[in-house]
DNA sequence: GTAGATGCAAAGTATTTGCGACAAG
DNA sequence: CTTGTCGCAAATACTTTGCATCTAC
């Protein structure tokens, strides 16, 4: 678990202070996907004295060490997420807000192959699906 | 072109006015994803009293009238186009800012049935390609 | 004529930054 | 020690809104 990000930080000569170590712990905690307000929340409970600046300047600096990865969705504040091995991309539930991680071999090569129809290397991607929840299950 | 515009406007109840033809017209001719900034500076060519807030009204109702798509390209400000039949997503030039875009019905189908693999009815989605341009071609 | 649209400036959000005090390597 | 970080509050960037005036239907 944390074991990773203060690996990742050192091999990056990211100094770790206290605050950096509390916002990597939540992080590595956390199983949805919180923006900096709720971030902010959940580690002001470990040591409240921390600012939210300090907050937005380290899941910035996270980002750029590949620690975490920050999500965009449709209107809302920035989203953060550690970063793991497994690539995976997100359906949502439209009326509930739920996140649904999911992973599609057939569709990350597919992307490959329209990038290089047009001349390109791929270097990232983005992938939403927004979805309503079925009523009945066949 | 703008008829389109008018015809939707007319169906939707949307009151016509100069500001919002204007509005209509320079987008039906804009190729390219302009953001409100851009949108704004255009149409203050053709009658500069028009306002910003005109502007970013403009487009929201727009929006949610079928007629403009916003997109929230990575780290940018929201960037409109005009919505007709042809779904489409992008790839985008990481070096350049070029955006093009594809359409590959492949990739569309696989995603309902990602959606359809956990429940979900499919009512949007969001793709996006970030590349860079390939030196040689085979 | 009336409901809805506009322009302006002020108010919101989300995020970034300057600066003096402070702490990690 | 020295360089980089922190907390604070002020600044910025984008977008929305209250209000008096104006306009399409």
């Amino acid at each position: 678990m944390s074991e990773t990000i203060v690996a990742k930080c050192l091999s990056k000569g990211v100094k770790l202070t206290d605050q950096r170590k509390i916002i990597a712990k939540v992080m590595s905690e956390s199983s949805d996907h919180p923006d900096v307000d709720e971030l902010y929340n959940r580690v002001s409970k470990i040591d409240p004295k921390i600012s939210i600046a300090t907050v937005y300047r380290t899941v910035k600096l996270f980002e750029e060490s590949g620690i975490l990865t920050k999500h965009e969705f449709k209107g809302g504040k920035a989203r953060y997420e550690e970063l793991n091995e497994g690539h995976h991309d997100h359906l949502i539930d439209v009326k509930s807000g739920e996140i649904i991680e999911f992973v599609d071999e057939e569709i990350e090569n597919l992307q490959k192959k329209v990038a290089d129809k047009y001349g390109y290397t791929l270097v990232d991607h983005k992938l939403e699906l927004y979805g309503v929840k079925k009523k009945s299950q066949k």
